[in-house]
DNA sequence: GCCGTTTTCGGCCCGACTGTTTTCAGTCG
């Protein structure tokens, strides 16, 4: 088998830890696996290429799991794994993804009445046959039926910003019945994760009746659980939204608890077990007293804890605490630090509105400056402009420019970048104009050495000034092309050509850690909407918001710059 | 399986809710 991607490994990974799981191992070496597949899935490098030493810098991986993920990397699979998978079945782990159904009942279940798949519990369920089964009822049945057909209807993960969505409904009508409690999103909500599995919401000093109006909430499909202090639904549209009661005392503790990630708050609590302290969502204690040392605000527990306070975009362990230890946290930019928006299309290719339209939203929302960036000719589906075109669009553009003063409106155009690494237009069309995105819409099977090498041709195009969406991803529809990222900010960083984070919710590509690695080898980035329409403007939110996720500072990020400085910076202008 | 400012062995984050139970195991986040 074929070397795999950081995705193909990271699923290896977390198959061993799910079938050891099913074997009853230990919860440690479990844990060890999982944590593994996660470095791995959140890696920016490419995994196959680093050696067992750089493997073994990484927190949690030993002599064992580094040489484990040599071998699945190259090989596709590893000894213990295909070890594993001779003694269970793997449809098996179909039944572990079961809302209600964990390793142990499965593994129950499958020694008992060898139910091995989704069909044969369904077909168990319907005959009655799993209830006088150790800890299984009549009701526990009910639930499993119920949970298999949830499945079938709702796919489980939502885009950033439709759990954004869903939320603010949620407390918005949790906030009319109840006005004097505060509602907080936490969970990957709050860190700004670019999907959401569920949505976490936390009542501060609300009495025992708001678990009522929580489940009262008009789009609540079906009560999951609902207790003294806390609750899950489901809505419609899928999502599981779970409310958590807490006392006004313990704000601090609930919000940093609630908001994780798992992997911060393990490495959180360790540290305060180091310093003889406990913290759970009611405060931080002292082990050997119970006295409360904080919990009142985040600061405060950080504060205690000799940390600096972590925004909680950064809060994925990945260095943050060591970096909040040391006071060398970065400042991390913010939406009102975006000056510009070098990203935009209008009716000429396959906006929504039209020049003027677009330029009047950038008005209305405070841009100092916009790009309008249509479409190249390859891209017929969407109309996509021939070098004549490009520049008579551009002329307009510029004619259009000179009748406002509050706004620089630029000429561009995004060049699709053929598939063998070649521009879309000539030379001498690229170079007429003001700023210049090169992206890829097409063929995007390429293998890792095939894009990688078309991209750094992109790069060294010398009127290539933006690399556009760099990996096409389309999130929970399509996976990120495979690409070696550190070769392309390589490049990037070598040419002077930045690297964009797209804010559309589908693609917020470059993702967070990408942009990290980029920033890390010296590229620079810009944070652009690819507006198809004046709405679309709002977008630039969530670009930021995967920015900060990338621990990126104003400074790091392009279109901060007024726009003669931004001018200056941009490739064309540094050759 | 990993890891070390008391440790190379013996630890490893913490609590709520449910269903099937009479004190708790399993699941979830």
């Amino acid at each position: 088998m074929a070397a795999l991607d950081n995705i193909g490994i990271a699923r290896v990974l977390s198959e061993v830890a799910d079938l050891l799981e099913l074997k009853n191992e230990n919860v440690f070496k479990i844990r060890a696996y999982r944590s593994a597949a996660d470095l791995v899935r959140q890696a920016a490098e490419t995994v196959v290429d680093l050696d067992e030493a750089a493997l073994r810098q990484w927190p949690g991986i030993g002599k064992d799991l580094a040489g484990r993920i040599r071998e699945i990397g190259t090989t596709g699979s590893c000894t213990l794994h295909r070890d594993l998978l001779g003694e269970f079945p793997p449809t098996l782990l179909d039944l572990l993804r079961l809302q209600g159904l964990g390793p142990k009942t499965v593994a129950m279940l499958y020694a008992a009445l060898r139910i091995a798949s989704l069909d044969d519990l369904e077909a168990a369920a319907r005959a009655g046959r799993l209830r006088g089964l150790k800890g299984m009822g009549a009701k526990k049945e009910q639930l499993l039926l119920r949970a298999l057909e949830e499945r079938r209807r709702y796919a489980g993960r939502h885009r950033l910003v439709d759990a954004a969505e869903a939320a603010a409904a949620l407390t918005a009508w949790l906030e009319t019945q109840a006005p004097a409690v505060s509602f907080v999103p936490v969970g990957s909500l709050r860190r700004g994760c670019d999907t959401c599995g569920d949505i976490d919401v936390v009542a501060i000093g609300a009495g025992p009746s708001v678990m009522d109006t929580f489940t009262r909430f008009g789009r609540v499909e079906r009560i999951l659980g609902r207790g003294e202090t806390k609750a899950s639904v489901l809505l419609d549209g899928g999502y599981q939204a779970d409310l958590r009661l807490v006392p006004a005392t313990s704000r601090g503790a609930a919000l940093q608890y609630f908001t994780g990630s798992k992997a911060h708050n393990i490495a959180l609590r360790d540290r305060a077990l180091g310093q003889g302290l406990r913290l759970n969502e009611y405060g931080l204690f002292r082990v050997t007293d119970d006295v409360r040392v904080a919990g009142e605000d985040e600061e405060g527990i950080y504060r205690a804890l000799g940390l600096a306070w972590v925004p909680p975009e950064l809060r994925e362990h990945r260095g943050e605490l060591e970096a909040a230890a040391e006071e060398r946290l970065p400042l991390l930019i913010e939406a009102g630090d975006l000056r510009g928006d070098l990203h935009m299309h209008t009716t000429e290719t396959d906006g929504k509105h039209d020049l003027e339209a677009m330029v009047a939203a950038a008005r209305a929302v405070g841009l100092e400056y916009i790009a309008i960036t249509d479409h190249s000719r390859s891209l017929a589906m969407a109309n996509g402009m021939d070098e004549g075109r490009t520049l008579a669009h551009a002329d307009r553009v510029r004619t259009l420019n000179r009748a406002y003063e509050d706004i620089t409106v630029l000429a561009g155009v995004e060049c699709d970048i053929l598939p063998d690494g070649r521009m879309d237009l000539s030379d001498a069309c690229l170079a007429e104009l003001d700023v210049v995105i090169a992206s890829v819409h097409s063929a995007m099977q390429q293998t890792e050495a095939e894009m990688t090498a078309r991209l750094v041709r992109a790069i060294e195009h010398p009127s290539v000034d933006i690399l556009g969406h760099p990996t096409s991803r389309l999130l929970l529809r399509r996976e990120a092309s495979r690409v070696n990222m550190e070769r392309i900010a390589d490049a990037a960083a070598a040419h002077g050509v930045a690297l964009e984070i797209n804010c559309l919710p589908d693609r917020l590509d470059l993702s967070d850690t990408h942009a990290r690695l980029a920033r890390d080898r010296g590229a620079k980035l810009v944070i652009n909407t690819d507006a198809h329409s004046v709405d679309a403007l709002s977008m630039a939110r969530w670009g930021v918001v995967t920015a900060r996720r990338g621990w990126l500072t104003k400074e790091d990020v392009l279109n901060t710059r007024p726009v003669d400085e931004l001018r200056r910076m941009l490739r064309r202008s540094q050759q």
